[in-house]
DNA sequence: TGTTTTATATATCGATCGATATATAATCAT
DNA sequence: ATGATTATATATCGATCGATATATAAAACA
């Protein structure tokens, strides 16, 4: 159906590149204070290609929307799923939200679902489905390896995993919000320990 | 120094009640999002009225910022420090804060702050600070009714009061992304009691 | 009553907004 | 080479933005 190469002339940008920049700027000043300007000019090309290549602005923003949470927040999510105890899987998953929050390569704080997005739910039609689509994806995924622990034994047969997950979930919340209210690194870290015990109790 | 009648003509609206309805235009649109046509006409007065009252645009945000930290989320917190037992305590402070984000008056959902006004940390000079100071001020009560179950000894001695008082504010951010994203009141009730005895959890 | 002071109402400012019409450039198909 | 197709560049559209100049209305002071 879709060949390599196709009709005419092609386009002279990079369409993930010039998306990733695009997010950078919705993220730094709201879906409203990102002017076309703002993200032509992010993206290095003009107007018109813009809107030949992504739509109009508010299709724009929803494609930045799901570039973001297929490509860009998945490294906590990773350590979650890659260490070898449970106990380093939620220590690494904290670690990583901590450094995803307040280290982020485009120089934002937080995070893009949390710290801007949320602001346009009820005002850009297509949003408010995505950012539950997130966090439904995002919690699945914890509480799968909770399960998996369950299975292997190293967790109580009647550990509640989906509910420890949320209670995860939140924790990333917080600090994304923490993050971007201008709390550092090293404040967040402390008590972090204090967290992976508590998420592991069994009574 | 200040005579209650003050000299020339006094103003034709409430300025609490302008503030009050100015925030559910900011918190629904967000900042950039919220034109003076927009904000004049909910506010029930004209644009000179509004520039002569409340400076400008960005003068009138950081008002009602204050006035929302000040006047309009302090049902949980009250909750909190009013139920008898500490557990009836974090019951009704996760049920007030659920209701507050399903049901607010103005028909928003989740939190003005936790919702809007982040995203325009670095984009509006004076947010930032807001924010954090409004954080500090939610966890230090938070903690101060911790502390003083544990001086009456029904918490133990080495409760770590700081440390549950986050993780407590981190529910309440969890709860008002998630009323964002559209979780209804039901969805987030159901964990509740689980919660309540893992932030009283000693082991 | 007349002066001063503050608030409101009308009208409108220049700047910027999102979006596009038109013309040109670069590729494929024939 | 020629035509079809797609991308880019320039210029600019009407609408709306935040903000204000001017005139009028309503109060306290003299």
């Amino acid at each position: 159906m879709n060949d390599r190469k196709r009709l005419g002339r092609p386009r002279g940008f990079d369409y993930d590149e010039a998306l990733k920049q695009a997010t950078s700027v919705f993220w730094a000043k709201g879906y409203d204070g990102a002017s076309l300007r703002d993200l032509t000019s992010a993206m290095g090309i003009t107007g018109p290609s813009m809107y030949a290549s992504f739509g109009d602005k508010r299709e724009l923003y929803l494609k930045t929307i799901d570039h973001y949470i297929d490509a860009d927040s998945c490294a906590p999510l990773e350590a979650f799923e890659t260490e070898e105890s449970i106990q380093a899987a939620i220590r690494g998953f904290l670690i990583e939200v901590i450094r995803y929050a307040t280290e982020h390569e485009s120089g934002a704080k937080g995070c893009f679902l949390a710290s801007s997005v949320v602001t346009t739910v009820g005002q850009v039609e297509g949003v408010a489905e995505r950012v539950a689509a997130a966090i439904e994806y995002a919690e699945t995924r914890l509480a799968a390896r909770f399960d998996r622990e369950v299975a292997r034994g190293t967790l109580p047969s009647d550990f509640p995993s989906r509910e420890r997950a949320a209670l995860l979930y939140d924790m990333r919340q917080g600090y994304m919000f923490r993050a971007r209210a201008g709390w550092s690194r090293e404040q967040m870290m402390k008590d972090i320990e204090a967290r992976v015990h508590m998420l592991l109790s069994s009574d």
